[in-house]
RNA sequence: UGGGGCGUAGCCAAGUGGUAAGGCAACGGGUUUUGAUCCCGUGAUUCGCAGGUUCGAUCCCUGCCGCCCCAGCCA
């Protein structure tokens, strides 16, 4: 392979790396640990993505490691079921934490501890008021807060609260423990920020043995020193955090001081990446589940046909800075033709059949034509396609008052039939109604394979395949989730969502060869696009999804007029 | 009106004192047994705006404008 090949995969630079590699030339650094920290409470997503590439993708080129540690300190809203499909998802798009998989519940009876030496220290109290009081006293972005009654309890008193609140003494929302810093600081974070409250549901890996839970500010930074994170990477909303982060790293007797960067998150035109709209598609039924392949999930973008190296091609694409950014659908469908162009094998599928008939065709017989696998790659090699004087095409291919641009087959025209014969089309057959229901066909011997011997063109190359040979099948084509670019999800989603994102075509024509078709290795349909099978399949029922279609230069012509 | 972040082409994004990389999209043209792929070509007298410093500013200074985030006992 030439550099010039290899330069290809390599992620361009980007702030954060540009941070890294000084922090670790100049040795205040020794070895880079990143980490992943997502909370299982719903699939990953594309943004995760970015994320997960950024962070196991800067501890691989600095010969670090990234850790993959569940934020699971919310009982009420994680599930095993997130904590088994983020690991999947992560594996699958080529990543591998190795001995590095964590979870901040195993750090609860540390963190406890040091909210203990925090209450010691006199930094943190045991507050009484409720929800409503504390965003009472918490005053608003322009006016300062005011401390609670509460603020002032003596060490003593809070230390034996707060066992109390362990103990189970209180119900959820009587108590809550917090940090005495300032309420009147600009940055809300600030203003005594909660700590732990109580929880009384059962946690997905610690059972029952605790009733209190640490928040996000308390669990994440000491979680990061407790691993030796050197470089904590988060998305923007959580700079406002970074004071309080920093806070709690000085005032408690941590192993290693983490150090918080931030960058922007990934928006995608014609989708949504929000956790809470994305479990409203599921929970409304707009989708099918969490690995709809419409769905921007790293399990519905697999179900679809998405292969992992075009995400991570896309994540590389997208860069990495501070800058609100929304990146179009298009790129991220770039990535994926321009990978599939070299690797998926060609193949001939009719979605939308009209029966042809080639009169000359002798009646009952079948001959094999040599049909090439993959015309960029010659190591592809080639397949036999069976032939016969029924045939379907693509009913776009055909137009009986053909507009001047129109290069496919009509009445008296000449076409060639993909690695087969030139055809002419010599007669329409309609039904009561109109509607075209066969072409009557003549096809010319001499052009076996596709030449003609007399040096005769044609403008147009179709696909078709063999009527006795095909296999029918089911395929599913796929639009956008939403119809804007950007859609408004504050109302309700009905009203954005895209009536057209799913079509499923029934009657559809493969070549035999299909039959062998494996989902996870699409295939490119000729002319159409790329295509997986679907998990829904079964033996005898073959359900495909478009993956993505090839670009179509006539549909543009088409619509210009 | 508080705090934080950001403004370079339709969408991303380099460059950060020496005269605007690259990718996607779009639009032309060539090749083609996929109207695919591939190849070639076309964009910013200008870097949110206005002043200032300088021989010279996207880059430094001042002011202004605009956008995003923060008032969960979510993360």
């Amino acid at each position: 392979m030439s550099q010039d090949e290899n330069a290809g995969n390599e992620a361009p630079s980007n702030f954060i790396r540009d941070i890294v590699r000084d922090d670790l030339e100049s040795d205040r650094v020794g070895v880079l640990i990143t980490r992943f920290p997502p909370e299982p409470n719903g699939y990953l997503h594309i943004g995760h993505a970015k994320s997960i590439c950024l962070n196991f993708g800067l501890a691989k080129e600095f010969g670090g490691h990234c850790n993959l540690r569940f934020d699971d300190t919310n009982p009420a809203k994680e599930e095993q079921e997130f904590i088994d499909s983020i690991q999947q998802d992560v594996r699958w798009l080529g990543f591998d934490w190795g001995e590095h998989l964590y979870f901040a519940s195993d750090y609860f009876e540390q963190l406890y501890g040091w909210a203990e030496h925090l209450i010691g220290e006199g930094l943190a109290y045991v507050d009484d008021l409720s929800a409503e009081e504390m965003r009472e006293y918490r005053g608003t972005l322009t006016e300062p807060g005011k401390n609670s009654p509460h603020r002032d309890r003596s060490v003593e008193e809070n230390l034996e609260l707060f066992r109390k609140m362990r103990a189970g003494t209180f119900k959820e929302g009587e108590k809550v423990l917090r940090a005495k810093i300032d309420m009147t600081s600009g940055n809300i974070n600030l203003r005594d920020p909660a700590l732990y409250r109580i929880i009384h549901a059962p946690h997905p890996r610690t059972g029952d043995a605790w009733c209190i839970y640490p928040n996000y500010d308390f669990a994440h930074g000491q979680s990061d020193a407790i691993e030796g994170v050197t470089h904590s990477v988060c998305t923007l909303e959580f700079a406002d955090h970074r004071p309080l982060y920093d806070w709690f790293i000085e005032n408690l007797p941590v192993p290693a001081q983490p150090k918080q960067y931030e960058f922007s998150r990934l928006n995608l035109t014609h989708t949504v990446l929000s956790k809470r709209a994305l479990i409203q598609l599921v929970d409304e039924g707009h989708v099918s589940g969490w690995d709809d392949p419409r769905m921007p999930t790293i399990s519905g973008l697999r179900r679809r046909g998405y292969p992992a190296e075009a995400i991570r091609d896309f994540c590389a694409r997208v860069g990495v800075t501070k800058q609100d950014n929304v990146i179009e659908m298009a790129l991220l469908e770039f990535c994926v033709r321009e990978l599939l162009n070299t690797q998926a094998p060609r193949r001939m599928a009719v979605l939308n059949p009209l029966k042809v008939v080639i009169e000359n065709y002798p009646e009952g017989e079948t001959e094999e034509l040599q049909a090439i696998n993959n015309p960029g790659d010659e190591t592809a090699g080639s397949r036999a396609v069976p032939f016969s004087r029924e045939l379907y095409i693509e009913r776009d291919d055909f137009m009986e008052d053909p507009p001047k641009k129109f290069f496919r087959l009509a009445p008296g025209r000449e076409v060639r039939l993909r690695y087969a014969f030139f055809i002419t089309c010599t007669d329409v057959i309609k039904d009561d109604a109109g509607k075209v229901v066969e072409l009557r066909c003549t096809y010319d011997p001499e052009t076996r394979g596709g030449n003609a011997p007399d040096g005769r063109k044609v403008k147009a190359t179709i696909h078709w395949v063999s009527a006795e040979h095909a296999i029918s099948a089911e395929v599913r084509e796929y639009e956008p989730l939403f119809s804007e670019e950007e859609p408004d999800i504050k109302g309700s989603l009905a009203e954005v969502l895209n009536p057209d994102s799913l079509t499923v075509l029934t009657d559809c024509q493969l070549e035999p060869s299909l039959v062998d078709a494996k989902s996870g290795e699409p295939v490119q349909f000729e002319r159409l696009g790329y295509f997986c099978l679907d998990r829904d399949s079964s033996a005898g029922n073959h359900i495909f999804n478009r993956v993505v279609a090839l670009r179509d230069s006539w549909a543009k012509i088409k619509a210009k007029g």
